[in-house]
This record gives structure tokens, C-alpha cells and sequence, in this order.
DNA sequence: TCACATCGTGAAATCGTTTCCATATCTGTA
DNA sequence: TACAGATATGGAAACGATTTCACGATGTGA
């Protein structure tokens, strides 16, 4: 492994001139320039990263919180994220949370020990409090996720518009008794914070209220996450007397959960119970009952996240917030 | 951020010896110890990494090459083997080499530069003369993918055993004119080297001459990935004069794509075209056809490879190579 | 022609660790 | 009692880059 005193000792120069042209500063004449670069082409020299990081020059990487890859919506979060930073010249590392939070401060790690120049977090685990005592490290910034009272650059999703469209949608669509499945714990902290989920929440009770409907505690389910989830859901919705004529499942993974119960029991979808998707998976259209959906932003969102994180690097000022719309897919399970 | 020597003045000891303390080396007595593990406590001090690495100890970080994340077969596999490498205390980085052999490149020079103890290679776009000159910055392995005559440890699936029973399989289920479609780019190539795909197409191809068949070579598809891709295998099938009966599809995204064209057109899957999918993705089960598929041994590759990793790490040896069985899922497209 | 700014260059300090070497103290044995 | 060997500790060099400082050469304007 050459070194960049090899390079000097090969150019007859110093180390400080071999400095320079890698960091192409100026005040070196062009020709001592030409026998450096020569020099480190015949050495096949590339600076390592551990010694330049040591004296607290940039690192040239990014790290992207998600909670777990194999989730295709974040796997396409990450992907679009990882292209742009990459054109930039920037590396990406993927940080798995697992939903938990010293997972997320593992991430956060990362700035305070100059591993990274900035952190995306696309999951979010930690308290505001926590994560804020990390801003002085480096760049941070909020892309899905978000928060009230956040003071760092936010790319979000429309959830309230989306959730409030979709669900007068369903009205549209003839539907009356509205369920409402989330990841969410619970409710209760659903209706206090200023959040993704309580936005959707609010867009779909807004809509309910509209049409001079309240809330029916029955028809809500918390901690559904994946298609095993929305299995037991659908249990639980037969279970009961008064049962809702559609729901809106949270998530794909979710709603194909629901859906297979269904057939699985003989409840025809959407006929019986109408099920309406969000994320719009790249499989949706192709299940066996392809999935009305709520599509998320995803590629926008991963662009303009890199964007404004690239932004930020180069100290260049950005929107406080940005917002990409939602989409309703109609296909047939709602 | 507190240093090594802030911890040695705050213990009033030497940095040698806190230095001793934090890589748990003998000689130290257990009073200093202690004292040295409160002064950490009590100043939250965390080692640098540049730091360490510049003084070339370990980086306690792998790196994995895949083509791309987005791909399921792929956000499995390296789930499975972040998971194995996190609970030994390793971090994982993530490459995607988008199917380029640059990109492979950049993740092996992560080995040279000292950033990653070791790499993973899920994604062989480079010919192995190229890659055997990194071995010498570090561990290398091979995962999935694999070649003939490289001496390192390779984790495999039994890709020859899985589609030779496969194909035996169709023939019991009552089909003759086996039509077989491949990501790669042309036959030839394939019959010579023995990889991956070959081993696919030796067991395809030695299960048709067990049943005195030849190979049609109007019923072999190349450079089929995505599911637009199946979309045109399909119509060209139905272009053909002498129909195949079934079509080994090489991936369940390219099956995905025929079953879809095919019901586009009306035609019946699996009454009038079979298909066999490859790889048992978690919505295959949930298909409008339930895919019936050749299942690979992902989980099973990744903690293999996790842990053939580690041991190569710890010094111990390992088995040359590992083979995991593949298995066919019978649903309801073939 | 003088004063002063700019340019080009190298020496040396510096970043935060690990590790080699030297030294001091402690053990057990002849 | 004395001495070899182990144990405990600190000092300082080393890792490979960047950056500050100093200094001579050159250019510019009055």
C-alpha cells in the first residue's frame, strides 16, 4: 500500500504539495500538479480514508436509518436515496434499527465519531430530546418519518391529505363502516403527537366526521405490521357483531394478510369487506386479488431527500419542509 | 468528545494503560481496572474508529456485495447474515454493485483501504483473476454465487441437485415440451463454465436426457430478469409454432411476469403454460396464481455465510465449500 | 526602485489510537 | 539472600493523512 510520502519521495516533492493536489487546492503550479498525479497513477496510491478521517476531513459517507430492509418500501427508499448520494460521489451505509432504539443511536454514533458526514433517518425511534443532542456532530434530516417541533430539514409524505382522500374515496366507493388498522401501540398516543401516523389518523377521522360519523373502537386495530397481523385482524373482525364493511389495512403487507384470511374463510373481497392497501408494493398489482392502495412517494421522496442532504453539505440553505403527495391506486380489493 | 487521554488523566493513569483496559489485554490489575472503566463511564468515551484503523487494527465491519437491494431474493440474504454478524459485534456494509464490475471493485477496496475486515460476495461481476489479488488485504468469501478453482470458502445452494429434481418433477406432473428461461446472456457461455447457471442448466438439461429428450432451442429464453421481461418471454412464446407445455422461469419476478401476460391474453396457467418460478419470495405464496417454485435455501446461505465469516476471522478453519439444498413449492402455477 | 501582496513550496505539528520498549515491583526458588 | 522470571506500568514512536506556519520568489502599483 503506497503511501502519500511514496508519492513525494517519487514526484521529488513534499508531502504538503501532494496534499494539495489531492484536495486540488490551489497555489500549486500546473506542472508539479502533472508529476504528482503521474506518480500516484504509477503507485495506484489512493488516500486512506481512516487517516484523513483521523485529521477531521469529510468522510464522503451517509447513513440511512430503516427500520428493516427486507420491508420493500424501504428497500426502495434506501434504493433511490443510495443513487442520487451516489452521482454526488458519496457512499451509503444502511443502518437496521429493528425498531429499536439503541439501534438508532448506533446510527447517530456514526456522526459523533466522524464516520459519517450526515444521517437520514427514515425511522424513527428515539425521542426528539435525544436525537436533537446529536445535530451538533453533523447534518441530520427527516425523510417519512416526522415530528412536531423538529428543527432539521423534514421530506415527508402527505399522510393527512392521503388518508383524508382515500378515505372519502372509500365513501365514494359506497362503503360506510370504516376500520382502520396502524402500527401504531396505540391510540390514545395516535391523537396527542403531530406525526405521520396521527396525521393519517386525523385525515381519516376528519373525513368520518364529514359525513357525520364518530369513531367505532371496534373497527380500530394497533400494533398490525405484518400479513400475519392482518390475518388475526380479519379473525377478530369476523368475531364481532357489528362488523365494519371495509378497512383500511395500514399497510400492503397487512391488507394481502387480511385478503388471504378472507379467501381463506370464503369472505369475498371487496364484496363482503372491501380492503385498502398503503405503499403500493411492486407486487400489489399482482396478487391474487390486486390490491387497492394508497401509494406512497417513495422515489420522490428518496430524491429529494439525497438532494436536500447534498444541499446541506454545501452549505446551501433548504426548505424547512417538503411534502410529496399521496396517491390512491384503485384496483380490486376495494 | 472525550480521548483516550482525557479517560488516563481523569484515572490518573497512563494511556497505554487505559489503552490496555479498552482491548482487554492481561497485565493490568484489577484496581486500575476498574478505575480506568469509571473514567470511560463517567466521560461516555467510545474509541475512535478512524484512530484505531489508522493504527491498523481491526475495523470490526464486513462488507456484502449484492446486485441490488431492492431485489427480495437479495434483502433476505442480507438480512440473514447482518443478523448473524450483529450479534458477534460486527457492523455490515452494505454494496450494491447494480450488476456493474466497478462497483464490485469499490467494495474490495474497501478490504485494501482497511475499512472492512472482510467481504461477502453475494454478486461476482468481475472474473476471479481480478478478485484473488484482494485476498491478501483480508477475508473474501463467496456466497451464491460461485466458480470453479477459487480457493476461498463458498456458500452455495445445490443448483444443479435443485433444478435437475425440479425438472424431473414437471415431468412427473405430466409435462414434456419444457421450455427454461435464464438472466444470463447467452447459452453458450453457460455450458462451458461451471457456475451458478450452468449448474442450473446441467440439471435441467440431464433430467431431459434421462427422458431421451433434446434441447429445443426455440424454448431457451436469456437476459430475463424483471417481470417485463417474462411479459415478452410470453409472447414470444406464443409466437412459436411448437408451443412449450411449461417454462422453468428462472426467477419468481420473470414467472410473475409470464402468469401475468398470460392472463392478460387468456391464457390458462398452469392448463396451457405451466411455470415454475425460482426463488420462493414471501408474495409468491399470495399471488392471483400462487407461483409454484424452486424455494433457495436464503436464510440458511446467510447465517452460513455469517458464521463460515467469523470463523475465518477467529482463525479457525472452515469447509471449502457449503451446499444448501433447494426445494420445490408446489402451488398452483405448474 | 521600493513596499507590499500573492504565489509556490516545504517543515513540522497534529489528529487519537496501539504497541514496542524500558523500568519498577512482585513472586518463587535455589 | 539473591536472582530469574513474571507482572504491572508509563513513555514515546508510529500509523497516514491535513493544515498551519514560515519563507523565498515573483508580480503589482506608485
Amino acid at each position: 500500500m503506497a503511501t502519500i510520502s511514496d508519492v513525494a519521495k517519487l514526484a521529488g516533492l513534499s508531502v504538503s504539495t501532494v496534499s494539495r493536489v489531492i484536495n486540488d487546492s490551489p497555489h500549486v503550479s500546473e506542472k508539479k500538479r502533472n508529476s504528482v498525479k503521474s506518480a500516484m497513477e504509477r503507485l495506484g496510491y489512493v488516500p486512506l480514508p481512516a487517516a484523513r478521517q483521523l485529521r477531521g476531513s469529510k468522510t464522503n459517507t451517509m447513513a440511512v436509518t430503516i427500520p428493516r430492509i427486507v420491508n420493500p418500501f424501504f428497500s426502495y427508499l434506501v434504493d433511490a436515496i443510495e443513487q442520487k448520494l451516489d452521482e454526488a460521489g458519496y457512499s451509503t451505509l444502511i443502518v437496521q434499527t429493528f425498531s429499536k432504539a439503541e439501534e438508532e443511536l448506533t446510527a447517530l454514533n456514526l456522526l459523533k465519531n466522524q464516520q459519517v458526514d450526515g444521517v437520514i433517518l427514515c425511522s424513527l425511534e428515539n425521542t426528539w430530546s435525544i436525537i436533537s443532542d446529536y445535530c451538533k456532530y453533523g447534518k441530520i434530516i427527516l425523510v417519512n418519518e416526522y415530528l412536531k417541533d423538529v428543527h432539521v430539514p423534514i421530506v415527508r409524505a402527505d399522510q393527512y391529505d392521503g388518508f383524508y382522500k382515500a378515505t372519502n374515496f372509500l365513501f365514494d366507493e359506497g362503503y360506510s363502516k370504516i376500520a382502520y388498522a396502524t402500527g401504531r401501540k396505540s391510540i390514545t398516543i395516535m391523537e396527542k403527537e403531530a406525526n405521520f401516523d396521527a396525521d393519517r389518523f386525523a385525515g381519516f377521522q376528519d373525513s368520518l366526521s364529514e359525513h357525520k360519523l364518530g369513531l367505532n373502537h371496534d373497527w380500530l386495530f394497533t400494533n398490525a405490521h405484518t400479513a400475519e397481523d392482518g390475518k388475526n385482524i380479519f379473525k377478530m373482525i369476523m368475531a364481532l357483531d357489528n362488523k365494519p364493511d371495509v378497512i383500511i389495512a395500514g399497510s400492503d403487507e397487512v391488507a394481502m394478510g387480511i385478503t388471504q384470511e378472507a379467501e381463506e374463510q370464503k369472505v369475498k373481497v371487496p364484496k363482503q369487506l372491501g380492503v385498502l392497501g398503503v405503499d403500493d408494493q411492486p407486487v400489489s398489482a399482482n396478487l391474487r386479488i390486486p390490491l387497492t392502495t394508497i401509494r406512497q412517494p417513495v422515489n420522490e421522496m428518496g430524491q429529494k431527500a439525497a438532494e436536500t442532504m447534498l444541499h446541506l453539505m454545501s452549505g446551501e440553505s433548504v426548505p424547512k419542509v417538503q411534502i410529496c403527495k399521496l396517491k390512491i391506486i384503485k384496483r380490486a380489493s376495494a
